[in-house]
DNA sequence: TTGAATTTTCAAAATATTCTGAAAGTTTTT
DNA sequence: AAAAACTTTCAGAATATTTTGAAAATTCAA
């Protein structure tokens, strides 16, 4: 039956999407509360997710929060309701974006500051010292390196959806 | 004392190495393990590490081999000796080379794999169908352009973004 | 082939992370 | 102001991951 195979499909998409998270660094239920909304048309309440998912309320809220955090859902005041609803944003565009900005900001900025952190203390007086040094150095280099690249991609996106944009509105 | 400083900074680096780590999705004691041969001028065997870190054997061993199979380190053989010795790819450029397209393949392939085989089973006949569809077939298409960008940042050395950071990195 | 040296495996223990649910906190309605 | 509706917090429970260490397997020399 049709239905039931739509259903199907979107409890392995839910599913599959919570599997692939853990093995990125990512929970597994936020990964799945995230996967849900993105396959909801409407915005739902922390009580249709508790029952969705099956999980508890506190799971719910802390996860909402993170998944706000991390800029992939918003919150939505529907009027004459007290809940709250959330919505995700739903062009995947976007969300790889925000993604790898998350990303980027997490695992790049850290060990930037790790690296100017060590450096510090060390002064190149002895062979030993320059080749610790030498090291500490590169992995800082790579990571700027690394931070000015994602940047730029993010940056160049912008023009790209600003042209099209235009191209679009122009027609 | 000057030794007495510079290995303080070793040990820094190695545990801030493994903090980090853990941050980004990578055991701490693989990170641990190598940075430790990141910043030895030596190989080193398996007794040597445990002693260092102080760690178990089957610890050693088992992220040992996972470094292997990151390519981030090499097994050595010594003449005249029985022991396994390692030693760490020291060319940072390579190692980040290297940890991306590891990520590359871990991260994205399943990714992409995951949603052609969500697709295979569901016709867009109904409306309801098709807008799960668009959204599978979207981050379908997100994440082949990440395979490709990733995929031609490691690739073509004349790559505009690789002699950009060459320029930085010869400085 | 035997046995010593070394590496690998894996079940159980230790540790770390995630989840629950009831209590506390907040906001809104009456 | 009190009660109702809802959200947040957090200590303890459940689950998942990592580590240990001794036994099994492998390798090598004699």
């Amino acid at each position: 039956m049709s239905l039931m195979e739509l259903k199907e499909a979107k409890d392995k998409f839910i599913h599959t999407w919570g599997t692939l998270a853990t093995q990125w660094g990512i929970n597994r239920t936020m990964a799945q509360i995230h996967a849900l909304l993105l396959l909801s048309s409407k915005s739902m309440n922390a009580d249709e997710i508790m029952a969705d998912l099956q999980i508890s309320r506190g799971n719910v809220n802390m996860n909402l929060r993170d998944l706000m955090d991390w800029g992939l859902i918003y919150k939505q005041l529907l009027p004459g309701e007290r809940k709250e609803y959330f919505i995700a944003e739903k062009d995947i565009w976007k969300v790889a974006k925000q993604i790898a900005k998350e990303r980027r900001r997490r695992e790049i900025g850290p060990l930037i500051e790790a690296m100017e952190d060590i450096k510090e203390g060390i002064q190149p007086d002895t062979a030993e010292k320059e080749e610790f040094l030498k090291i500490v150095n590169d992995i800082s280099k790579v990571s700027v390196f690394a931070d000015n690249t994602m940047t730029s991609l993010l940056k160049s996106d912008e023009n790209w959806l600003i042209n099209n944009f235009i191209k679009i509105f122009n027609k």
